[in-house]
DNA sequence: CTGTTAGCGCCTTCAC
DNA sequence: GTGAAGGCGCTAACAG
């Protein structure tokens, strides 16, 4: 049987090449002293020969950064979420970093038992990304010196870095998009609850259509909930003209249902989404 | 200014339950050797009140086993990805390992890039999520000693296992549904090229559809790409009655296109598409 | 400019 | 049953 071959570490390269392991080292990163272009030649083209490549996990240990850091999202099933796990894989890419990426699945143990695991991994840093309600986790990172931002929602008393959307903005500019429209009344379309960035969406759309305020729905974060949620009020031609959903995947599930009732899209009903997926704005007219 | 807290360590432990260190670490792993239970407890209590936590980092060096596994994509943003992204992850969770993200985007160069930082990590296996083309990477990945799986798709002169879909076996059962439903002509809709395993259900539904094939149609993987065909042929009045998609995305967007120009679903266009994305089956019919 | 050496935190043979 | 010690592969002090 053949044996396993042991990886070429630094000190077959040092050997090969003549060298210490520091010098070694050194030429690898690039520093932290100079090396005589001599030696710095022999030493790569022994690397090269042999075909070393660094062991990340002896580096770590040793400079305590692994040069990885954790994603926790809520459900990388959900397309909203999906992209933006790419976006933050790919911003991380840039910095020469890897992503650990763990899904939550929207439960608050699973969030909490993630971030445990992820700080075992020596995590440089870690980036959490959730729908709603937890515990203050980032803090629990800052403890154990791990630095951490919150994408999308922030728990309640979180002192961490948030990078989300300006709820309120994009609630007032869509409700004064449909007013232009010669829309009155605007309906909005939320979720089970109130929680998160949902909930202060909900809000900002009280605040801003105030008394002209078209009815206010609510079904499950899923297209086919909204889907559902359409045919039924086409059924009873109760549905209103002009709507603001909290979330991308429930306006499609609205123009899904819309479309299949052959309720007509944009004739009877406009319809503005908050997320702002990649796919969203292209398919079906959200608005006009 | 506050002092960095450096993190506890095992023997930290040790000392405060007046133990070694070896002892310490049975207890931790259950072994391998038994430890006299008043001891147990004792390194428990002080390592609960230390809120001792394993450097994985160390474990791995020593052990040259890190638990965790690479996980490459295509595109994490595409919801097909997305979600088998995620199911990916929930598995390897339930084994105990810690899953590595990164996105290659289609290009079989950043692919491989990929691969070789993920060896570099370490990484005790490898599963790789390609859309077509690109060279054997896992091929690679065995020269390293590390396994690899393919999903999806296994480019040509692959040896590594791959988990996919039975594309010919979908394909018949797709075509053969239409015809019961009395469509004699059923069209294709797939990519701009045959790569992948959308070129083979390109050919399995030339071989299944034989004579009486409807129109082969191309257009890109995208929403967007099959709205505007479905618009431009609903226009020409050249939309085929009955519809095999090779991906949801297509789907989901000739769907939108059939909506929006008014063209009627299920009446006058079938669509059966192939990929199974949670989110497909669900809001408009894909078929009936 | 280069070499030697002492650990990073952990696991695991050896001795007791 | 427990303890002491060496080393995984690498980096950063310390010499020279």
């Amino acid at each position: 049987m053949k044996r396993t071959t042991r990886a070429v570490t630094l000190t077959d390269v040092a050997r090969r090449a003549g060298a210490s392991t520091a010098v070694v080292s050194y030429v690898i990163n690039n520093g932290p002293r100079p090396v005589a272009a001599a030696t710095r030649e022999r030493v790569l083209a022994a690397a090269a020969e042999l075909n070393y490549r660094p062991n990340r996990v002896a580096r770590a240990l040793r400079s305590r950064t692994t040069g990885v850091v954790g994603l926790v999202l809520a459900d990388a099933a959900n397309p909203y979420f999906g992209a933006l796990a790419r976006h933050v894989e790919q911003a991380l890419e840039e910095r020469d970093k890897l992503t650990l990426t763990g899904n939550a699945g929207y439960s608050a143990d699973r969030q909490r038992h993630l971030v445990e695991r992820f700080l075992a991994a020596q995590v440089d840093g870690l980036v959490i990304v959730s729908a709603d309600g937890g515990a203050d986790v980032a803090a629990e990172a800052e403890t154990a010196g791990v630095p951490a931002v919150y994408v999308h929602h922030r728990p309640e008393p979180g002192r961490a870095p948030l990078v989300g959307a300006d709820d309120d903005a994009a609630v007032r500019a869509a409700v004064a998009h449909l007013r232009t429209h010669g829309h009155r009344h605007v309906a909005f379309l939320t979720g089970p609850d109130d929680a998160g960035p949902v909930g202060r969406r909900h809000a900002a759309w009280q605040a801003t259509a105030g008394a002209a305020a078209g009815p206010l729905l609510r079904c499950a974060y899923s297209q086919a909930a909204a889907d559902e949620l359409t045919r039924d009020l086409v059924a009873r031609d109760a549905m209103p003209p002009a709507l603001v959903t909290a979330t991308d995947e429930q306006a499609v599930g609205v123009l899904a249902g819309a479309c299949a009732t052959g309720h007509p899209v944009p004739g009877r009903l406009a319809v503005i989404s908050l997320d702002g997926t990649p796919t969203a704005p292209t398919p079906p007219p959200l608005s006009r």
